[in-house]
DNA sequence: TAAATTTGTGTAAAATTGTAACATTTAATT
DNA sequence: AATTAAATGTTACAATTTTACACAAATTTA
């Protein structure tokens, strides 16, 4: 079963497959079928059976996936047995409301640490998390085995932020600032700016108003 | 000159452009090579002179782009002249810290209401904007001319939500929530998921262990 | 004037998704 | 029990979207 490579769109489709089907267990829903998990995301049921046996399930035939043995490959997939440490750089309001919404919520993955400069946060717990000053941050990342960082600076402070944690060992970057960062191959980076998905829906608006 | 029917991609590129470029005025750059943006961006300088190809402007041929200029002309396809106004539904943590972050950071789009249903933010002003609660929607919408939501609200509620807002007649919607929405398609709807972001990291730092 | 640099753009390639088709399996129905 | 209907697994192909390649034209610099 060759579970590696998987391309990129899929393992995002499978990412939100698992919270529809999570969701579904909550409701009791035991078996799904193709084309209701199709509709619930706007797509086809081709598409959830490719990627479906592109993961190498097999439903029950005729009576649609089973929730929660979908789930369990699911995770199989797209987690890490062992689980993911991850930090919260910068804890102002977004920093504070990431770290808020995020934990808890996956099992796998877990803010286990912030940062921050401001002396009024250091060595307090915000959001369920304790803060630790920047200056801690190589001492902290290797200690607790954090993998992955959530940078929420500012942003004339962010490239310089990701060489440190690039610097500390981290693998992988989710980027919340308003600039683009450079980091070296083999660290992954998926860059995130709320501005720009707001423009976007602005652009669309736009465009059906002027026709 | 064809500005309609931008490939979304573009679309998403040349906001992220516009930022960087504001970022070189501010550091008194006022002309910049294609290989330049591209490099600041992680992608080719073919790219970048494609996207611009595509929005109708040309650089001065060998000292690169006027960067005040291109912001203007990037702005006159992104923006709506005459401004955008902006709902945000739902001032829990993560509504609280979008309108913080977001307000005042783009001229032509403004957020200009809130809605909760928790009677203590009710008729406040939380993160510089009203708070109304929902049942004030409708009226709100309209007497404020409101044509995007953003939806923030607890995931259970989220497609009841779609709905009020559709039904009010907002032409697009940027959806926080952890469920995927319906709405019809005249609507536009652009969905993002924190946690799919975070699982993507987590699965390609995982796909690096692996090897 | 020659060399080097940079842009603009036609064309090709790659990646992704949608449509159609169909054998196969299973459940339900008659 | 046989038939019908529904759903999956899979392939092939078309359509679309996105990115890369290649190169002429323009312009600066040496």
């Amino acid at each position: 079963m060759n579970k590696a490579n998987l391309p990129e769109k899929t393992i995002e489709r499978l990412s939100e497959y698992r919270r529809t089907l999570l969701n579904c267990l909550v409701k009791g829903k035991t078996y799904i079928y193709s084309h209701e998990l199709a509709g619930l995301h706007n797509i086809t049921a081709v598409q959830v059976r490719r990627d479906i046996m592109l993961i190498g399930y097999s439903s029950m035939k005729k009576k649609g996936y089973n929730v929660q043995e979908l789930i369990n490959v699911i995770g199989s997939i797209v987690d890490y047995e062992a689980g993911l440490n991850v930090a919260v750089i910068g804890m102002g309001n977004l920093g504070r409301a990431i770290t808020a919404y995020f934990n808890g919520k996956r099992p796998k993955l877990n803010i286990v640490a912030a940062f921050d400069v401001d002396p009024n946060k250091i060595n307090r717990v915000i959001s369920g998390v304790n803060c630790y000053h920047m200056k801690e941050l190589p001492e902290v990342i290797e200690r607790s085995d954090i993998s992955i960082a959530i940078i929420s600076s500012p942003p004339d402070t962010a490239n310089q932020v990701a060489e440190q944690l690039v610097a500390v060992g981290i693998k992988g970057i989710l980027n919340f600032t308003t600039v683009p960062l450079a980091v070296p191959e083999n660290v992954y980076l998926e860059e995130y700016d709320m501005i720009t998905s707001m423009e976007k829906v602005a652009y669309f608006v736009k465009q059906a108003y002027s026709r």
